[in-house]
DNA sequence: CTGAAAGCGCTTACAG
DNA sequence: CTGAAAGCGCTTACAG
């Protein structure tokens, strides 16, 4: 087949003509066939009080039959509202596709958008020069009555950008700086914790950390909780290699770590797609997992339950993640202020890639 | 730290006033002090003949000058357009998580539609009935311009509804009916064939196929070659066995497959992510990866490289089908009409997984 | 080539 | 409790 020239409205004819009539249909038809007045029409739309109930109620049966639904357009140029969130991703799109977190964390937010009417602005920007455009963008365009905020970095410039804009904002995680933002957060220091305690208790002496990137948040989060881990169970500092949290930088560091004289026997990966990579590597270079070597990851992925052997791993809640924040954004732009949320901490599940280490 | 509550505009203070009042400036502003009519600099913006060229000049000049920024929403509704394009998904969100094709495409939607400032509206809705209600609300709310549409099923019903809604689409992919809307699509058929070609000219005989869903196009149309592939080697129909797309059903078709008297000495999977899972099974099974089976895959997710054995798969880029669907669907919004465009057949890439059968 | 005016479809004080 | 009117900030025929 051929590719051919397509013009709107083609071959498939449309059946239903009454759509398009009806979608004519404006406050001023209401308010007429009601007996009322538009302003009258557009109280009893938005719940207003001073509408007498048998009034709100004519009104609103007369809206019903007319199939009249309110313009999104007239109210968002009158209310100076976009009804719309926005999130936007910084990441490189090679990375952001072997983590899953934004799609679940998505789902998440649009289980409380959806019944409410609003919708989801997404971008996907390469880098955070371009987010913060990105933001002022948003902003001066009215594109958005709210953002999330993620992957909080240290220092972290977005959360002034976002102050100064106005833009009422929900951080996923709490910020290490003064923040006017409400923060929907989640514990993982304990994961990272019960990760270390559980091969201390294994028996591995020699356990290293393949820690995401410093600048990040919860990437220096989870390096500091490994390192007082290690401390409390007495086993030193413990190895630390430090990544940009991708696949390749995961890999890296494993081959690095098992290459020594003397590796680790059991290795904390400070996410799961590194610690599969990580298990990989291990395999390639003839490494038994996990008689040789213990591997534990950090988000509980899909894959983490298919792969040889199946990753033992702290698990994330993503889903839970995005329907929380999007409830404290929705109250923080209707009430003006919001109150931190702190979700269950992320526990440790036990599968495969750890065991007690090989004798000697 | 305890939770606290939040108000907008907390501890952190704004350092650019002159932000929020140059937001305010409207096209009346621009007209007074240009010394023209609003419609005049209307069509000085819009690039609309029949301004004198100095004219258009100065109104330029004095809009940059007061900061102004043309209302989207005041646009919105004097144009009835939205400039913002969507997309729907329609899967499970742990499926979803396992799959990086969406991120990566809407990477590569975003690479387009960020210079023209226009947005991404996405949602992720639980099935169906759920997304045709969705574009039903895209369009009475007037969210979206236009829709791209995945994931194509077998008489899929949301080309006809699209079609009645008269909403813009581009397809990804050829639908197996009469559209019409244009086709952005990728061969992928090819790949397949590639693979059991591959594998035949290795010495397999007996190679399986872990087919994706048969409702779905792309997972009959590989399934057919598959099986066409197959007879043209000369080797028969090949097993085949049908799954959902999923990571899971992936795991349990190359269970079965590989707990037969006789398996298999390679299998062809539908996509990377069941691949990924397969080279799991057999390894618990401990039948070893390629010498006992060689195992393909489709898509070359980023895990495909750090599996081991690493993942010989067909290329697919998601990335480049985002930027071509976007540009066809903005020309589509723009003039009327839009081609259909094929993008280069994915590929064939050769890593570890599959190799020359152990004899016997 | 340019201006004055109506219109997009709501919301929101302001009167009564 | 209800109505009449102005306003949100653009675009778009219609005149000239």
């Amino acid at each position: 087949m051929r590719p051919g020239r397509h013009q709107r409205g083609g071959p498939v004819q449309s059946t239903q003509d009454s759509v398009k009539s009806s979608a004519k249909v404006t406050i001023a038809d209401v308010a007429r066939e009601a007996g009322v007045s538009k302003g009258l029409v557009s109280f009893a739309l938005n719940d207003r009080p001073g509408v007498a109930a048998d009034t709100r109620a004519r009104i609103l049966q007369v809206a019903e039959a007319l199939g009249w639904t309110p313009s999104l357009r007239a109210r968002s140029l009158s209310s100076k509202r976009s009804f719309a969130l926005g999130l936007v991703i910084a990441r490189d799109p090679e990375v952001l596709g072997s983590d899953p977190f934004f799609t679940s964390f998505i789902a998440g937010v649009e289980t409380v958008l959806a019944p409410e009417g609003l919708a989801l602005v997404l971008s996907v920007v390469p880098d955070e020069e371009t987010e913060l455009q990105t933001y002022r963008t948003l902003v001066s365009d009215g594109r958005v009555d709210g953002v999330f905020l993620s992957d909080l970095r240290i220092d972290d410039a977005r959360i002034q950008c976002l102050a100064d804009l106005g833009l009422p904002t929900v951080t996923l995680g709490r910020p290490d700086q003064p923040s006017p933002f409400p923060a929907v957060s989640i514990d993982d220091t304990h994961g990272i914790a019960e990760s270390v305690r559980h091969l201390a208790g294994l028996g591995h002496r020699r356990i290293a950390h393949v820690a995401g990137s410093p600048a990040m948040l919860h990437g220096s989060r989870r390096q500091e909780a490994f390192t007082s881990a290690m401390r409390a169970a007495g086993l030193g500092d413990g190895q630390i290699v430090e990544t940009d949290f991708s696949i390749a930088a995961g890999a890296d560091a494993a081959r690095r770590l098992l290459s020594q004289p003397e590796p680790p026997t059991a290795i904390v990966f400070a996410n799961d797609p590194m610690a599969i990579a990580g298990i990989g590597v291990a395999q390639e270079l003839g490494i038994r997992v996990p008689e040789d070597v213990s591997i534990t990851g950090f988000d509980d992925i899909e894959f983490a339950r298919y792969v040889y052997p199946a990753l033992t791993t702290v698990g994330a809640t993503p889903l839970v993640w995005g329907r929380a924040a999007a409830a404290t954004l929705l109250g923080l732009i209707r009430t003006g202020g919001a109150d931190d949320v702190d979700l269950p901490a992320a526990r440790l599940i036990i599968r495969g890639s750890a065991s007690v280490p090989a004798p000697g």
